[in-house]
DNA sequence: CGGCATCCGCCAAGATACTG
DNA sequence: CAGTATCTTGGCGGATGCCG
């Protein structure tokens, strides 16, 4: 009797692949990783076209960071890089098609931080506060 | 003559404060700013939640990197921990009602990773190829 | 299994100054 | 105005090992 007790059942299938987890989220990665790469997309599709202008717009960074960061942006064609070739120089970047997908993104991290920041900035603040 | 000569005229308004750029960008960071936590979060959210799962699913990861942001996930509300004290312990990991919110964010990014991954890779690839 | 202590290397990002 | 060169640093994340 009970000759056929069941073994403790596996799950039927194990998942090979630890889920697509890392792909997509590295890749983007990629290309948001860095500190200010996120503000100078959003500011040049504001509308904040120049170096100059993006580094006022920026001040806690300085220009060789944003120009750094500006670089790998370019690299990746998230923005292109138009240069007048007159005195002063004149620099300006604007989104490529392929950067402009990434707005909705940004506009919504953006719009995140922003209803949080309460809750956020207090939590940061009693941690600070408990150190006294 | 030539009394009136405007003085060369400031813009009417300077922007005092450099547009809430940084701000809601800069909360977002603060709490997605750990290389794994947008992975954990999503790993959480698919009924990943035990510590060991989690490693497993993020192998190239530590234990002590994961838990850290574990940590620091759980400081800011964003996850809960569930801690059944037997043995050997157990433990789990729940998304709160704020840490929802992020899941679009979150699956947006993977989703745009996923879908730019051809090109994001044959850019790394020329550019390690070009090195010979 | 889950957690923490220790040690360490690296590199992104800041500070500064100079050129065209 | 735009860009680069040099130097320095902080701290994040990786590696290991021990403990309850």
């Amino acid at each position: 009797m009970h000759t056929f007790v069941p073994k403790t059942k596996k799950k039927m299938y194990e998942k090979k692949i630890p889920l697509p987890l890392e792909c997509g989220l590295a890749m983007t990665r990629e290309i948001l990783g860095g500190k200010w790469k996120p503000n100078l997309l959003l500011a040049i599709s504001l509308g904040i076209n120049r170096p100059s202008q993006l580094h006022r717009e920026i001040p806690q960074s300085t220009k060789r960071v944003l120009n750094l960061q500006l670089k790998e942006l370019e690299e990746f064609e998230m923005i292109e890089k138009k240069i007048y070739h007159q005195l002063p120089p004149k620099v300006e970047y604007h989104l490529t098609k392929r950067g402009e997908t990434l707005m909705h993104i940004l506009r919504q991290m953006n719009e995140w931080g922003d209803k949080n920041r309460p809750f956020i900035k207090s939590i940061i603040l009693n941690r600070t506060k408990a150190l006294d």
